[in-house]
DNA sequence: ATTAAACAGTTTAATATTAAACAATATGTT
DNA sequence: AACATATTGTTTAATATTAAACTGTTTAAT
C-alpha cells in the first residue's frame, strides 16, 4: 500500500540534500585558489587523507563518479601540474597516479582559503549534531550506493 | 583560532551530501517517464504542491537555480507539452507558467513510477527520522541561502 | 518628461558530468 | 596454447548547469 504522505518526506528530503549540495559546491568553490573546481581539490585532498597513491579506476569509485569523469579531473589536475600520472610499472592497463610537491601546497593553500567559511559554518552549527548527521547521512549513502546497478 | 578537526568534520559533511545527491538524482531519475529529468520533475511537482501558476524567476528562486537554468527547464517542458507559457497580461517582462492537463497526467505516472523506490527507501529508513534530518538540513540549506551572495 | 537604475527573462560560451563505444591488457577456462 | 571474458582507462556525444552579456520593460528620481 502506498503513502503519499511518506513519499512526499522523502522526497523533500532528497530535495534539501540537492539544493545543500549545489549552493554548498558553490560557496566553496569560490573560495578555492588556482581556479580548483571541488572535484579537483577533492581529489588533492584525497592523497593526503587517504593514500599517497592511488589508481584513477580506485579515485572514480572513491568519488562515486564515472571514470570518464576522473580522466577528465586528472587531466586538469595533471596539466597544473598538481599530479603526476604514470604507467604502472607490474600492469600494463593500470595507472599510478601520485600528488606533485607543488599539488600539496596548493591543497594547504586550498585548505587556507575555505578555512573561513568552515569556521564561520561551525560556529553557527554544533560540531557534534553535524558529526551525527554525518553518521546518519552516511547509513543513507551506503543504501543508495549499494542500490546503484539494479 | 583554527581548527582542523572541525574544518575536517564540516568537509566531510558535505562530501557526503554531495555523493547522496549526485547517486539519489540518478537512481530517481532512471525511474522517471518521458525522460524527465529531475529539474523537469521538480517543476511539475512544484505546480501541484504550492501554486497552480508562476513566472520563470519564481521558479527559478525556489529552486536556487540561475534564471538561465530555469529557462532551459521550462523550454523543454514547453516542448513536451507540459507547461504553457505566456506572456503576462499585467507586466511586459513577466511570463505566466502553468501546467497543461498533460503535465499533470505526467506528473502523476513520474509519481507512480517512483513510489516503489521511494517506498524501498521508507521501508529502511524511518519516517519520522527522516522528518528530523529534514528540519536539520532546512537549517543548513537557510544558512548557506542567506550567504550566498556575498 | 527625461533619464538612470532596477528588474525579468533569454542567450551565449564554458565546463563538469554521464552513458556508451572503444582500445588495450589481464585473467581464466578448456 | 588459444580464445573468451573481464578489467582499466580513454574518448565521444549529449546535456544540465553556471556566469556574464544582452534585450526589453518598469520604477524612481530629478
Amino acid at each position: 500500500m502506498t503513502n503519499p504522505l511518506s513519499d512526499q518526506a522523502v522526497f523533500t528530503y532528497f530535495n534539501e540534500i540537492g539544493i545543500i549540495s549545489q549552493l554548498s559546491a558553490g560557496l566553496f568553490e569560490q573560495g578555492l585558489p588556482e581556479g580548483l573546481t571541488l572535484s579537483q581539490f577533492s581529489v588533492l585532498n584525497w592523497f593526503v587523507r587517504v593514500d599517497v597513491e592511488a589508481t584513477p579506476g580506485r579515485l572514480a569509485r572513491a568519488f562515486q563518479v564515472t571514470g570518464g569523469a576522473m580522466t577528465n579531473t586528472l587531466k586538469k589536475l595533471e596539466s597544473k601540474g598538481l599530479v603526476k600520472v604514470e604507467p604502472d610499472k607490474n600492469s600494463g592497463r593500470r595507472k599510478r597516479v601520485t600528488m606533485t610537491s607543488k599539488g600539496n601546497q596548493v591543497r594547504d593553500k586550498a585548505i587556507k582559503s575555505v578555512a573561513p567559511l568552515l569556521r564561520e559554518f561551525a560556529e553557527c552549527f554544533s560540531i557534534e549534531k553535524l558529526k551525527r548527521q554525518t553518521r546518519q547521512l552516511a547509513e543513507v549513502r551506503e543504501y543508495l550506493d549499494e542500490r546503484r546497478y539494479k
